[in-house]
Order: C-alpha cells, then sequence, then structure tokens
DNA sequence: CCCTGATTCGC
DNA sequence: GCGAATCAGG
C-alpha cells in the first residue's frame, strides 16, 4: 500500500480526530499500526497524548540486533547532542494565529470539548444521534483557501472539506483516485443532505414488510 | 498480558 | 520514505 493523498487526508483526520494509530491503521487497511505512527511522524503532526511520554527516559543505547555491536565512532545517525537547553523555557503558547483573518476575529475558543467522533469505512464521520443536533451551529464562516492537494479532486468534497454543513456521504469507494463526498447543503440536524439522509434514515417497515437490503455506505454493491 | 505512542534504522 | 522491531509507560 502507498501513502496516497486520500489515504494521508485520512490519517491525519483521524490522528488529529484523537483515534488511535490502531484505529487508524485499520480504517486505512493494508498498513501496520507503526506504519500509521511512523507516517504520521513524516508528517509532522506528533504530539498527542502519549502514555509513553511522561517521562523522557533516555534510551541506553538500545541498538538494533542485527547491526553488529562493534564500537562505532561515527556513527551514521548519531544523536547530534540536546543542544539549545533554553533555560527562559517560558514560551508564549503563541495560538499561532490561524490562518490569519484579520476581517473576521471569530472567537475561536469554542470550548474544549472532547467531542468524541468515529469514523466510518472510508474515514467518513460517523455522528452519534446525540451529535447530529450540531450543539455548535456559529461554525466558523471558514472561507479559507481551499489548497486542494491534487487537481484530480478540485471540484469534488474530500476528506479535508468535510465540515457541519456540508453531506458526508462518501461517493465511490475510499482508496478510489476520485473518492470524494457528496459535499451537498446537509439536511439540518444531519450529516447528510436531504437525499442521502433518505438512504441513512429508512423507517423501520413491519416485519414482513421489510423491503430492499439497507443501502448502507459500504455496506453494500458500488452505488453512485 | 493487553494497550498506547516514540524511536531507531535496515531497506 | 517506509515500516518492523523495539522501547517504554499505562
Amino acid at each position: 500500500m502507498s501513502w496516497t493523498e486520500e489515504r494521508i487526508a485520512t490519517l491525519t483526520k483521524m490522528w488529529e480526530g484523537g483515534s488511535t494509530a490502531s484505529q487508524i491503521a485499520e480504517e486505512l487497511g493494508g498498513v501496520s499500526r507503526n506504519a500509521v505512527i511512523g507516517k504520521a511522524h513524516r508528517l509532522g503532526l506528533k504530539a498527542r497524548p502519549s502514555p509513553v511520554k511522561a517521562k523522557a527516559k533516555k534510551k541506553p543505547a538500545p541498538k538494533k540486533k542485527v547491526a553488529a555491536p562493534a564500537p562505532k565512532p561515527a556513527a551514521k545517525k548519531a544523536a547530534p547532542a540536546k543542544a539549545a537547553p533554553k533555560p527562559a523555557a517560558k514560551p508564549e503558547p503563541k495560538p499561532a494565529a490561524s490562518t490569519t483573518n484579520p476581517s473576521q476575529p471569530l472567537p475561536n475558543k469554542q470550548e474544549d470539548l472532547p467531542k468524541i467522533v468515529s469514523y466510518g469505512p472510508g474515514g467518513f464521520l460517523r455522528q452519534g444521534p446525540g451529535d447530529q443536533q450540531a450543539p455548535i451551529p456559529p461554525a466558523p464562516p471558514r472561507r479559507l483557501v481551499p489548497a486542494k492537494p491534487s487537481p484530480d479532486i478540485a471540484d469534488k468534497t474530500s476528506l479535508l472539506d468535510l465540515n457541519d454543513r456540508v453531506c458526508r456521504w462518501p461517493m465511490g469507494h475510499p482508496g478510489e483516485p476520485d473518492f470524494h463526498f457528496c459535499g451537498e447543503k446537509v439536511n439540518p440536524g444531519f450529516p447528510y443532505c436531504v437525499e442521502h439522509c433518505g438512504r441513512a434514515y429508512q423507517a423501520q417497515l413491519p416485519r414482513g414488510a421489510r423491503r430492499p437490503p439497507p443501502p448502507l455506505p459500504f455496506g453494500g454493491p458500488r452505488v453512485r
């Protein structure tokens, strides 16, 4: 498996969403937990509550079992000394001007809601009924430059384009070059547009009066 | 034991 | 760049 735009997008989204590396790996498929972590680091988006970060113990020369324990005067990757002790360590947690938007000083301080989210098979957001009411309607009227990672999906709704107002119904299948999301305006109160709400939420019919199989996302044959 | 993320380093 | 192996804390 290779790290395509979509896979990286999913990884990033989930990682930042708080999903564990295992969950992400399982979601992406074809990659291990380590692969996810490794990639996450390479993407520069590490820094997350890790159980093994509290005490940064130094490593007593782990030495990979393979490498010969022979003394290496000039180790190819010797630790470049821990420079910059920075005694005056009191750096202001600069919020780092969020993409700068002078004309709109949005509060941007809407509580640190844990907001548990999960992701469906395609990395789409899976919400519980309780979350569908969108407790925080004043979604920042972000009008940032999309900066599409790929021109191929220039007019498609990618994972990165998802927000509280667009339909999250997946179109196509993850991993495919044109995988994207519906992107239509949502049916207020739901994560999908009116049309897809009809697919997602079907009235429970009486026994025996059941209709066709529930066309869940990724659940059945490809529909597009 | 299980889980977690961090890190190293051969490929 | 990738990820298995490994480390290390919960």
